[in-house]
DNA sequence: TGTACATCAGTGAACGCGCGTTCACTGATGTAC
DNA sequence: TGTACATCAGTGAACGCGCGTTCACTGATGTAC
């Protein structure tokens, strides 16, 4: 059709391996990553067994991918939900909100993520903690220049940021234990989340009066 | 030898089955459940493997055994530290001491805990959550009784609790992560479980005057 | 535009291997008398 | 205590199967001229 050079090629590797991270991801909602096989997921595909060192050297690699897929376009979400500038009170239900909203989008991602993070693969658990960390650091950043963190050290807010990023990973994760179709359950994890973050701000900021 | 009645073949199939479950957690060190293959368990400990079947249906079943052996002593642990009365100060301290002495007289057990909390084999993620349950009502039931939990309505006590509990959980894997002969790395992550664990015990106690 | 050659994503057949499960068996332990 | 029979934990051989990996290949896409 048009004389534009090339990229076809490159276009149509990416759509396979596109194919086969959907695939895995796909088959990876009632396993884990150490027992899904090569086979399985190019057959899930319809490409030969063959065609997967193509794109990746073995499963654990495809894992990490996925780890990128799940949790890189988190960092957006955080910052901007940090610079919003909201009291504590309403950052905590936007939070609790986002992510629902979240979970419910990326479900398959997020139960990988909750899945693996001590899981039996080593480069998945190593990527998944790096992300985690970094989003530990923009946490902690964000909370930083906030009034209530006067007489903080960055190691103790760095403490604190990690606090309330485990506390996501364990709300995220409860949130997908309780069947879609089951508001009132769901309103219960929601309410859970809401109360532990709330706990934890008040600890925060009665914190100077009780280290005194 | 003796004429006392028998026991002895009951006797020698315990043996047999505990050597199962020594062998399966020890491999499961380094890969999780899922992957785990019954022919392996079985050379592991030097028997046919049929011989698995006399003892487990599947491996599933073993899973849920060594989430038995994993949890179930852990019961009178807490129940002692939370009747001992202590201040909120020496409790907090307390607890993080016991966590990483158990990790460490327990390290296998509690690293096939942490990673089939949200595994792969559901058997074993629903005995893991019924466990964590268990703890959950235990420590709201000491919790109850203190003078700051006045106010609490038992549900929010029990989601305190299981803030608690999660965060013991979170705290024992933690210490896993790190090398055990990196002391520096150890009290680290002692100090920010500890800091953690003031955080939420500060905003616990003035949580009434921010409902107010 | 057309031609000749290079690249390389995906093929399909083949390999050796370890898996979970079954089955009839063996022989030590247990029991009845 | 001795004998005859029952139980059943563990054996070992066999099975069919799907696995990960290798390899020379094909043919569409890309490039040089």
């Amino acid at each position: 059709m048009s004389h534009t050079s090339g990229g076809v090629r490159q276009a149509q590797k990416e759509q396979t391996r596109q194919a086969l991270l959907d695939a895995g991801l796909r088959l990876l909602d009632r396993q884990s990553l150490s027992s899904l096989g090569l086979r399985e997921v190019t057959r899930a595909v319809g490409v030969a067994p063959a065609a997967f060192y193509r794109h990746f050297p073995d499963m654990a690699a495809l894992g990490v991918a996925l780890v990128g897929e799940a949790l890189g376009s988190l960092h957006a979400v955080i910052r901007d939900v940090m610079s919003d500038g909201l009291d504590a009170e309403r950052l905590i239900d936007r939070t609790v909100a986002i992510t629902a909203a979240y979970v419910d989008e990326h479900r398959a991602h997020i139960r990988f993520i909750a899945r693996e993070r001590y899981g039996g693969v080593q480069p998945v658990r190593a990527a998944i903690a790096a992300e985690l960390g970094r989003f530990t650091d923009e946490v902690a950043a964000g909370l930083a220049p906030q009034p209530v963190s006067r007489g903080w050290s960055p190691d103790d807010l760095r403490v604190l940021a990690g606090l309330y990023v485990d506390h996501m990973v364990l709300t995220a994760a409860a949130m997908m234990e309780v069947p879609e179709d089951d508001p009132a359950a769901r309103a219960e994890v929601m309410r859970a989340a809401r109360l532990r973050m709330q706990i934890i701000s008040v600890g925060r900021s009665h914190w100077a009066e009780h280290r005194a």
